[in-house]
DNA sequence: TTTAGTATCACTAGTTTTAGTTATTTCAAA
DNA sequence: TTTGAAATAACTAAAACTAGTGATACTAAA
């Protein structure tokens, strides 16, 4: 038997949500709130096993709602409910720890799939949810464009990332000094940079070191 | 009509497969291969709307079959199936840039509703891929370390991550160089860092600078 | 009201980086 | 086999950084 509180401030939607709901055996809803003003206490008493969680609400919403819960119960799955335009907010939301992410319009039996889905551990997203998650993912996870560093060059930057002097690199790598400055001015060139802090930068972001 | 191209080593499942998307009217299974050897021709004389792509084969393997597929035809979408929901794979094949990602024992109806929902640009992901995603997403954006540095001390930072010296950071903050050395002098302290490269690095890493 | 922290600035001296030019060897590709 | 890139190295001079000490002014907290 899985227990579900609700949070949605349009009373009728609840009142749907849970006639839904109680239509499978499995389920039961053991509550529903107009927002998170008081979450805290009603996990306390309530303790669901899972949490609908609309996004929009007024006064406290449900991405504060669902990182508060997240932080004091972390057991509690919750999923997230939104009409869906704000990428913002599904980001802040899959931070703040919720384990699903769906439309508003999700059909009933999908819904309720989703409900026992989140319950028994895994997570679930609409696909256009999930596309702009991916889309996140990759953008921030990008493959670096080529500098065409050579390994040594390379090797050369991440000492010096780490906070090598060059003589110390020099040492490190068993080359002179003279080398390590021929190869630095070699990276300079080919990121464009004349500074060790932009090359740094660069090389972070671009992922051609760690 | 969607057009499907299958690569799977294990003929039978091929062949199941096949049969299975024959029974949705609306799809189209026109080719199916044992590995992506040839993928890049294979995309260009069949050019299908969506590629369902087994993980593990001889030969060229899924992931790269993916990575070739979307350099070169990007307009294709691909679905990645795997019995295993192995880590490491799941987010090469994200970054790859697969639409979706099913375990091999998804039901028929999901995975025809899967072809079609990334079809039309959704993406799709079986809960428990879509949890290990999360997750990362997660730990990839994870609140820094405070090292408690001011706002003057992360604008030095910031400027010199982006290849500032201290002449034009000063310049930049109207302040003088010598102010700007006490800045880099404290931040240095705080980080427990005693050079710029290492500075940065540690800045960029713990998202005290962008 | 004393204290602690921030922000500002100065001077110095030693160290390091940057950038210029030049050159040799090796190795793989055209 | 010629060519070109990579790796190595040297020399130099200017510019920049590091690190030490010390000082003033302001603000907020204890």
């Amino acid at each position: 038997m899985i227990h579900i509180v609700i949070y949605d401030d349009n009373i009728s939607r609840r009142k749907m949500l849970t006639e839904l709901i109680s239509l499978n055996t499995e389920l039961i809803c053991i509550g529903g709130f107009d927002d998170c003003s008081n979450v805290l206490n009603e996990m306390e008493t309530l303790h669901p096993d899972v949490v609908l969680m609309d996004i929009e609400m007024p006064n406290v919403n449900g991405i504060v709602g669902v990182r508060l819960i997240k932080k004091n119960f972390p057991e509690i799955k919750v999923i997230m409910q939104t009409v869906f335009d704000d990428d913002e907010k599904i980001f802040a939301a899959i931070q703040a720890g919720a384990e699903g992410y769906i439309l508003k319009n999700t059909g009933a039996d999908k819904l309720l799939q989703s409900i026992v889905e989140v319950h028994s551990g895994g997570a679930i997203m609409t696909p256009s949810v999930a596309i702009k998650v991916m889309k996140f993912f990759n953008q921030h996870n990008q493959t670096e464009i080529n500098y065409n560093l050579t390994q040594k060059e390379k090797e050369v930057l991440i000492h010096l990332s780490n906070g090598l002097s060059y003589k110390m690199v020099a040492n490190k790598m068993d080359i002179t000094y003279n080398t390590v400055n021929s190869h630095v001015k070699k990276i300079y060139q080919k990121l464009h940079v004349n500074s060790i802090g932009e090359a740094i930068s660069m090389a972070i972001k671009n992922k051609i070191v760690e």
